[in-house]
DNA sequence: CCGGCTCTCATC
DNA sequence: ATGAGAGCCGGA
């Protein structure tokens, strides 16, 4: 009998490397009369038995031979796909995600498909759910439904254009439709149906647009070298707010259309992706799809689809969507590179920024890496060559920029945190007609309760951290807040105490200032002024960031308060002052790339105003106004920072001169994550001698640690890490890979939750 | 003396 | 991961 075939499975589980089955040969000759055998493909999913019981495998690899013991290799139960879904290509990028990130196969597999594909279900789809109006429907209008009714007229009023609606169409339009088209589909005026993935679509009319020269020439830098070269070629595109980076896309994007290819674009996690969507379409006047986070598991699966067989050819996504197989993918971007919604924080933790890069390596075709405040790796990467360099330096049109001021608020009297000079410019903006921006990064009323009496503060039971008190709105007992405490890392909530558990006393004091607070003082000092405060509180109903920032822009606040989800995307053409109230935190902080992170956040925030014709007024408050990263950033401006910053990176030897791997681990006991990195490091410190001795040569890899994170107890679990460094990612990665198994196997690693964070981007 | 419950271990 | 099997205490 000839070898059998076997067939490299990846399957789910704590395994680094395919599983073997059988192609099951034997089958193959007993049906022979059977024309259409059916065989697992290379790249198509099967399923397999495992132990007692069915899993969802992913064909890696079919080969003559084993690496198991040939008698207790199975054979494969159920081939689900006949096509692959993944090409040899995006194998490989899988195979190598799964390598550098050291993430067992099988869970980048899963992470790499939709969720009704991990589930089993066929590839194909023919459709999906929509609603629409009904033949009795058809025959009512608005005056058919009560005037008192509001809600349902404004979901019926979506449906007069006689068009199928689908989740997310509603989703973009309305908040809270669920209940009305319940309603009206029990009345029988909305029916449900079944339509296809790729509907007609009709877009707003294309844009007047003409690309000014900077634009136009960074979209022919990246053609000619997609047309002359046909090769890999990375850019950074670096364009400050308003400079038009999103034409530059569409620029690059129109003409890869023209030649039959496919881009993929990937954006931050920010829910702009469907007004993003629609302004694409408009301007290239054919379908994009769109992946991100308000589809549901059958809209996913339709976009996916039609990007895979080709019907359509530009796909806009958020992180996962980097793993999405493309027909005849051409061009790839990433917009806002340095946002840090690219890198999963948990579970598979992969930078989709830098697996795009690797993506469009082994694609071989040109990836655009767009940002107004680059990263500082990927600012490294420009200066030194690897990528190629392409600035916007106007803003587009009339529009003029910002100009940015620190006030220095040493030993000023700040009232409720905002100086004197914040307040009369304030007072001076809105009198001349514009819009004011307060910007602070703490959300609730204000992040400590103290006693007054014994200084006793209210800690989070679970956490090394205080309790954040938030204020109920309109309820003011006997002059002081009503109001409830809330952890702001593991979101428990509890009463405020009704006397001091320390001392008894019933005096509380509010210590810091969050933006509910904010928006007190501010009522207070603009009595006759609308304030509109957008954060996470605000905003938590789906549907309502999108109403706040509408009032926003069409002039309908006065003074916007506002946490980092107003800073990113959002567009206030008539904001004239932006106040940065503390941004300190960022000068000093134990984390490396807070400096950076400063310095991106200033920017973006700054970007907020002046974008129309009015020239926009930044004022930053700092208790540092001579801290060199700081005014380099102010008077000089990003790039200046960077380079300063990249600087000191270098004398510190830091990321991006050195590659960096944390092992964390956590565990309910205090001391078992310790002893389980202690146990780990001794491991590898041993094995890396060892190959140093047997290689003759001296290799530099810095073990720090382990120490416990910078909030050592967090939803009640102590946490730790060990980080690894080095000048030479190879050997860095090497070690792990040697010591990985023997991770699984340790006896410890049953008690902690362990996880490798290959180039780590934030502590915590 | 048996069931239950932690600990251990392999999974192709 | 995760569920099955091995090794150790209470019920009457």
């Amino acid at each position: 009998m000839q070898n059998p075939k076997i067939a490299k499975v990846a399957v789910p589980g704590p395994f680094l490397f395919p599983l073997d089955y059988l192609l099951d040969a034997e089958q193959d000759l007993l049906t022979t009369d059977c024309a259409t055998e059916i065989k697992a493909v290379v790249g198509g999913r099967v399923w397999v038995p495992f132990r007692n019981k069915k899993v969802i495998g992913m064909v890696m690899e079919i080969s003559e031979s084993a690496d198991y013991e040939l008698s207790k290799i199975k054979p494969i139960e159920e081939v689900i796909d006949i096509e692959p879904l993944f090409d040899a290509t995006q194998l490989g990028l899988l195979n190598w995600a799964s390598q550098y990130y050291h993430e067992p196969i099988g869970d980048v597999m899963l992470a790499a498909l939709p969720k009704r594909l991990r589930a089993g279900e066929n590839a194909e789809i023919s459709g999906m759910q929509y609603w629409q109006l009904s033949a009795e429907g058809r025959s009512k209008t608005l005056e058919d439904i009560s005037r008192r009714a509001l809600k349902q007229r404004r979901v019926f009023a979506q449906f007069l254009d006689q068009k199928l609606k689908s989740e997310s169409d509603l989703n973009a339009e309305l908040e809270n439709w669920r209940s009305a088209v319940k309603t009206f589909t029990e009345k029988g005026w909305l029916e449900t149906a079944h339509g296809p993935c790729l509907r007609e679509s009709n877009y707003a009319p294309a844009p007047n647009h003409t690309l000014n020269d900077a634009q136009k020439s960074a979209v022919d830098a990246v053609l000619e070298s997609q047309q002359i070269q046909k090769r890999f070629q990375a850019f950074l595109l670096e364009g400050i707010t308003g400079s038009g980076k999103t034409e530059v896309y569409l620029g690059m994007i129109e003409s890869m259309l023209k030649q039959g290819k496919q881009v993929l674009v990937l954006v931050p996690e920010i829910g702009l992706t469907p007004q993003m969507v629609s302004r694409f379409e408009a301007f290239l006047q054919t379908r994009v799809a769109a992946l991100h986070s308000n589809l549901n598991d059958s809209e996913r699966h339709c976009a996916w689809h039609l990007i895979r067989t080709g019907q359509i050819q530009v796909l806009l996504g958020t992180r996962s969507a980097v793993f999405t197989p493309f027909k005849n993918l051409g061009l790839c971007i990433i917009d806002e590179e340095h946002d840090l919604s690219y890198k999963q924080q948990e579970g598979f933790r992969y930078s989709a920024r830098d697996l795009m890069v690797q993506r469009a390596y082994r694609e071989q075709i040109p990836v655009v890496l767009g940002s107004a405040t680059p990263s500082l790796e990927t600012l490294h990467n420009a200066k030194t060559g690897r990528y190629t360099h392409l600035h916007l330096k106007q803003r587009a049109g009339v529009a003029k920029l910002p100009s940015l001021k620190l006030l220095d608020i040493r030993g000023e009297k700040i009232q409720e945190g905002v100086s004197r000079p914040l307040k009369t410019a304030m007072t001076q903006h809105l009198q001349a007609g514009g819009q004011a921006l307060l910007f602070l990064n703490r959300r609730g009323f204000s992040p400590v309760l103290m006693c007054h009496d014994c200084g006793w503060q209210a800690a989070c039971p679970s956490c090394d951290a205080n309790m954040t008190f938030h204020m109920i709105s309109g309820q003011n007992a006997d002059g002081t807040v009503a109001g409830y405490l809330q952890c702001h890392h593991c979101d428990e909530q509890m009463a405020k105490p009704h006397s001091c558990p320390s001392c008894a006393s019933e005096e509380f004091v509010n210590v810091g200032q969050g933006t509910e607070r904010l928006e007190e003082t501010i009522k207070e000092w603009f009595p006759d002024k609308k304030v509109l405060r957008i954060d996470r509180d605000t905003t938590r109903l789906k549907g309502s960031m999108a109403e706040l920032t509408g009032i926003a822009q069409r002039g309908e606040a006065d003074i916007l308060i506002g946490t980092q989800m107003l800073a990113k995307g959002h567009h206030f053409p008539n904001v004239t002052l932006v106040g940065l109230l503390d941004i300190d935190q960022g000068l000093f902080s134990a984390d490396f790339r807070a400096a950076e992170r400063m310095a991106q956040l200033i920017l973006q925030v700054s970007g907020r105003a002046g974008r129309a014709e009015k020239a926009g007024e930044v004022l930053i408050q700092t208790h540092h106004p001579d801290h060199p990263l700081l005014t380099t950033l102010i008077q000089q401006g990003y790039d200046a920072f960077a380079t300063k910053a990249l600087q000191e990176r270098q004398d510190a030897l830091l990321p991006p001169f050195k590659y960096q791997i944390l092992i964390r681990a956590e565990a309910t006991h205090p001391n078992d994550g310790m002893l389980f990195l202690e146990s780990l490091k001794a491991g590898l410190q041993n094995y890396w001698q060892q190959w140093q001795e047997a290689k003759m040569v001296e290799a530099d890899i810095d073990f720090w640690g382990p120490v416990s994170a910078p909030m050592l107890r967090r939803q009640g679990r102590y946490r730790y890490q060990l980080m690894l460094q080095s000048l030479n990612r190879g050997d860095l990665h090497r070690l792990i890979s040697e010591m990985q198994p023997h991770i699984y196997n340790s006896p410890l690693s049953r008690k902690v939750r362990w996880s490798i964070d290959v180039d780590p981007q934030e502590m915590y």
